[in-house]
RNA sequence: GCGAUUGUGGCGAAGUGGUUAACGCACCUGAUUGUGGUUCAGGCAUUCGUGGGUUCGAUUCCCAUCAGUCGCCCCA
């Protein structure tokens, strides 16, 4: 058999890779309004990065990342997500001493898990992110959420679910998870084996394990939420203030939980609520760092950014059925009968070109009946026909495929009276 | 990584242990020797994901493998 795809990779053909530009395109300009700046980082890295900032007993690190050692044997690893590779070009390139404080970049680009492929999720896949460094301002964590909001109002979407929680600082976290080992230990013999798991590893993972979801112990678990030392509860509170004063709506959800090591403070998650979306609720997902340029080697620097996937995005949009405005069809197709009147035509071609306009002919020697089919498969506004007799007479007919009319014009000023017309 | 399910032309989709593998869409040709989106007629798979096995014979049965989909896990 020939060669296929890679598993869990794709081809974005033409009909659907408008769609990609199109968002891509959306992205930058929303960036843009915000003042966020793109940056290109490589798409591998020093595995160390990944260990240091992912954390080493992620699933992500532990199980999904593409990892080698090229000939001169580092070892290295494509990027499975953007922001490891941000922060350590922000220390690397002493971002912190920029005069305009905090950075704020964002990146678009393709990220690598090695993972059971399934709808909404593929081994290569694409991620807008963006990242603000060097504030821990609540109005910084609103203004990311924010964007990330805006960016799928503007797509068109509507049934969309925010939802936030604080994980809360170094100390908060700390003292929640001692209480949640506490409260689980004696009886996590009566909970899944994944539960058992997650008790030592990362125990606010059990909370929202569907199994054991009916448990007892679930209900009376402790809620980071009343963990939050005084601080962390008054950004929590700050936060949710300029969430609401901008108008974003949200929803704390206590048992939200990031699967990065790195997070900390502000998590969010933007879900999808359409139909038909099955396992991937997910679209977006985020949340402050603070403390990770110093484990990337560079002074303190808090930051907060998000990710998300563009291959999510557009199944949201099938999903709620949102037609995009790519604008579909050409200004002109040229129709020739007879060598002489083809050879002149290739000529006409090119001036509609090279005057701004899209334009296309035959090139299988078609009866004019199948280049008008051509012509009205790719939507084109006008024809322009040339045969024996109209050149003969230095005339061309240019149809208009909506009204069907017909009209005759000089062929020797047919680009000017077509500009014309087509102005009108 | 585990479990389930599917794999037939460009696409969608029937079907059977045995001479020519339905049908629909798309495409091509013609009716209309120079005008599209309608209609009618005709054409279009040495072949049923791949490899192997059972059999006189397999697209149909068995095994393996690859891939898609779904669930778990995890995430974007």
């Amino acid at each position: 058999m020939s060669i296929r795809l890679p598993r869990g990779t794709q081809d974005i053909l033409p009909g659907d890779v408008e769609k990609w530009q199109y968002i891509e395109k959306k992205a930058r300009e929303i960036c843009g309004k915000f003042q966020y700046h793109e940056i290109r980082t490589p798409i591998f890295e020093q595995t160390d990065l990944f260990l240091r900032s992912v954390g080493d007993t992620t699933d992500i690190v532990q199980k999904e990342m593409y990892t080698f050692d090229d000939r001169g044997g580092r070892s290295l690893t494509l990027r499975p997500e953007g922001t490891a590779s941000t922060v350590r070009s922000f220390v690397e390139h002493k971002m912190f001493g920029y005069a305009n404080q905090p950075v704020k970049l964002y990146y678009m680009g393709p990220m690598f898990r090695y993972e059971r492929p399934q709808a909404g999720r593929y081994r290569q896949f694409v991620q807008f992110g963006v990242e603000a460094i060097g504030s821990d301002d609540p109005a910084i964590d609103a203004e990311v959420i924010a964007l990330a909001m805006s960016l799928y109002k503007e797509m068109g979407l509507k049934k969309l679910k925010l939802i936030i929680n604080s994980l809360g600082d170094k100390e908060s976290r700390t003292a929640h998870r001692e209480a949640l080992i506490n409260h689980f230990q004696p009886r996590i013999g009566e909970f899944c084996s994944d539960c058992q798991g997650r008790l030592e590893k990362n125990p606010m993972r059990i909370l929202d394990c569907k199994q054991d979801r009916d448990h007892e112990l679930m209900k009376t678990a402790p809620s980071i939420i009343d963990y939050l030392n005084e601080e962390s509860k008054q950004y929590f509170i700050k936060v949710q203030t300029y969430l609401t004063n901008i108008g974003v709506e949200f929803e704390v959800d206590p048992n939200l939980v990031r699967g990065l090591d790195y997070y900390n403070h502000t998590a969010f998650e933007i879900m999808s609520d359409a139909e038909g979306f099955g396992a991937i609720t997910t679209l977006c997902g985020g949340g402050r760092y603070n403390g990770l340029t110093e484990e990337v080697g560079g002074p303190e620097a808090p930051g907060i950014g998000f990710a998300l996937s563009i291959e999510r995005l557009i199944a949201a949009l099938d999903a709620e059925k949102v037609d995009l405005p790519l604008h579909k069809g050409i200004d002109c197709y040229v129709v020739s009968l007879g060598e002489a009147a083809k050879d002149y035509t290739v000529g006409v071609l090119h001036k509609l070109r090279e005057s701004g306009f899209s334009a296309e002919r035959d090139y299988l020697d078609r009866k004019i009946k199948a280049q008008f089919k051509a012509a009205d498969r790719l939507n084109a506004k006008y024809v322009a026909i040339l045969g024996e007799d109209e050149l003969k007479a230095n005339k061309i007919n240019l149809k208009s495929m909506d009204s069907g009319e017909q009209t005759e014009m000089e062929l020797s000023s047919f680009i000017e009276q077509f500009t014309a017309l087509y102005r009108n």
